[in-house]
Parts: structure tokens; sequence; C-alpha cells
DNA sequence: CATGAGTTCGAACGCTTGTTCGAATTCCGA
DNA sequence: TCGGAATTCGAACAAGCGTTCGAACTCATG
């Protein structure tokens, strides 16, 4: 890897554990200089500004998650199992990404027009995956019940970031295991049958 | 009601559909000046600043869900009749009050200080109030799990601000019997073979 | 009409922000 | 050792921020 490219690695790492502590507009480019051991104007170098600075940690993180997820599927083809294995994913990559994941979450808002629009493609992408599984594991439900339990599940995941303490007593796949349960307990109930792994 | 108490409302509400929309930190205390329809300086005679501006919004808020939900579990005794009260009351609250819930929700973190820890302390209540539900409703499983079982059904709940469109096809009272039903069909019942406690 | 407390607000202040720019420095093949 | 490209950064800028202040306005009451 070129020395340019583990310098940028390495300011979009300290921004996004930045980001994830203070939040994106309250955090200053300075902050940013500080955390990174570059030059306030150093920073410009690397990246056109602060929003592009987020973009590409949201960016990254997304497609990223959404490649973990596509691979981690093809382990299955039952419908709950996959869903199961989805779930079990997302999480454990939340908790092991935690600050990106957080910005992700977060500051879902804070880009805007084409930047937004191109985060917000990948979401799109995600999100359908989600709701194709959950048209396999329950076709019955509604098109509208799907969706919202859809969305229900993100919630129960990508909140995480608001209480889970990775140094506290449930490990990630515990707590994975948890929401798997959860959910498919209360919305894919009595379809098959279900094991934690 | 005194004409003052009025217009402290009438800021309160504007503010909170502003933050909402806008965010906390991007808001600009003239963009609440115009759409409170006050002059910058005249909104200093009723709030201290920008930072009290968003703490009464926040404690009013929390206040109400507080109280609402205490009064709403007197119409039972039954555990699980009761987790299924909280959780209905939650969410068409949440529904009925979306802007100052989302202020509530998204920007828990933008206070400092004092206001933080004001409002820190009726969230631990709330907090409490829901796992002594969730103790009640099963007991077998450990503290940690219980815990984070909380924090989840909060996801879920909370999360809509990220999602949920009022004018949509799916209304309050539906999403509330779909989240209850998910979490009490995943966490209270079939409480017999599944590993992980 | 006169009074004074209650209320409004234009104008300004001091500070911080993201960004820029050109000079200085470092790096590395020849 | 040299020279040009890559990289760094001190210093400054314009813009926007939250807040303040005192003068002006409103209005019920004497």
């Amino acid at each position: 890897m070129r020395p340019y490219d583990e310098r940028l690695e390495h300011l979009l790492a300290r921004a996004a554990t930045v980001f994830a502590e203070r939040g994106y507009h309250p955090t200053t480019m300075r902050d940013l200089a500080a955390a990174s051991g570059m030059s306030l104007a150093g920073m410009y170098y690397y990246v056109r500004g602060k929003a592009e600075l987020l973009a590409l940690i949201q960016e990254r993180c997304f497609m990223r998650v959404l490649a973990g997820a596509e691979q981690a599927l093809r382990a299955a083809t039952d419908p709950v199992e996959r869903l199961q294995l989805f779930i079990r994913h997302h999480v454990t990559f939340f908790a092991a990404n935690l600050a990106e994941m957080k910005v992700l979450s977060h500051e879902a808002n804070s880009l805007a027009g084409e930047r937004q629009r191109k985060v917000n493609a990948i979401k799109r992408r995600y999100v359908d995956l989600l709701e194709g599984l959950l048209r396999d594991v329950a076709p019955d439900e509604s098109r509208a019940d799907r969706s919202a339990a859809a969305y229900a599940l993100f919630g129960m995941m990508n909140w995480i970031y608001n209480w889970y303490d990775p140094a506290g007593e449930i490990d990630p796949d515990r707590l994975a295991g948890l929401i798997a349960r959860i959910f498919i307990g209360g919305f894919a109930e009595a379809r098959s049958t279900v094991q934690g792994g």
C-alpha cells in the first residue's frame, strides 16, 4: 500500500472515531487535525473538505456491510437461516466497527446533494436485501407490514450505538443471537425450526 | 394561559420542528427566529439561549412520556398485558409527537453538563420502568439479557423517526401492534427450548 | 394623558468556522 | 549531489455563529 493511501486511511479512521464521539457537526477540522496528527491545512491534500470526509467514511463502511452481508448469505438457502445470518452479520459487523457504524447510523442526514444520494443508493440496496429475506420468511405478511418489520429490525440493530459497551458482559455474538431470537421468534414465528448458530 | 406562556410554548413547538428537520447543531438562532415569527433578539426574552431551548423541549417531552406510560400501565396487572400497554403508549405517543420525540431520540447527546444530567435522570427512570416490566415478564432471563432486550425494544420504537411516515399506509396503532407482536412473541413467549439463557 | 413595567428588536460584538494559498520541506530517481 | 515532484503547514480570510445591549414600542392602569 502506498504511503499516500495509508495516510488517507489513517485520516479516515481517526475522523470516524471523532465523528462518532462528538458528532459530525460539532467536530471541527481542527479537532480532526489534532486527532490525526496532521496539520489543519495538511488534511486538504488528502480530502476536499469536511463533507467529503464524512462521505468517504459512510460510503466505504456501507459498501463493506453490504458486501459482507451478501457473502454471509451464501452459506445457507433456508429462509429463516438466511435471515439469521443477515442479523448475525449486521450485529457483529456493527460491534466490530462501532465508530464507523455509529457515524453511518447517526449521521444519515448530515450529507447533502450528490453525496447524500450516493449513500442512500447503497442503503436502498441494503434495505431491499433485507426485505427480500423477509418476503421469503413471511410471504403471507402484507407488504407494508414487512417493510415496517424490516425497519423495526434495523432499529433494534442500529440503536446499538446508543448503549452497547464492547467491554460489557454481553459479547456481540450473544447480542446477535438475542436480537435474532426476538425478531424471528416474533415475526417469522412457527415457520421453521430455529437454532442459534 | 398568560400571553407570555403561550408565546414560549409557541417558540418551543416551532423550535422542535426545526430541530427535528434540520438537526440541533446546524440550526441557527436565525432559523428559529424565522420559524417562530420572532426577531433574533426577541427570543432571548423567553429563553436563555439555544441550549436551553433544546433542554426545555427534551425535559418537557420526556416527562410527558414517562407520566403517560405510568398512567397507561394502571389499566392492567398482568405482566404481558402491561408490557403491551407500555409499547402501545410509547409508539402512539411517538407518532403523535414526532418532532419532539425525534429531538429527544436523535439529540440525546447534544446537551452538556447539568442539562444533560437532568434529561438523563428522566431517561434512567423510564428505562428502569421498562426493565421492571421485563423482569415480571421473563424472570428467568439474565439481568444482562433483559437489559439488552430493553434497549433492543427501545431501538425498534425510537428508530421510528428515521422512516415512519404518518401519511403512509400504516397507522400508529397498527405499528404499535406489530412491534409488540415482534417483541413479545420473540422475548416473552417461547421461553422453553432456545439456547442462550 | 402620563407612567412604568412588560415586551420587542436593529445593530453590533467577539469568536469560531471551513477553506485557501504560497512558501517551505521532504522524498527519491538520476 | 542535484532537481523536480510530492507533501506539509503557518498564516490569513470571509462568512456565519450565538449572544448582548439599549433604545423603542405596547398597553393596562392612575
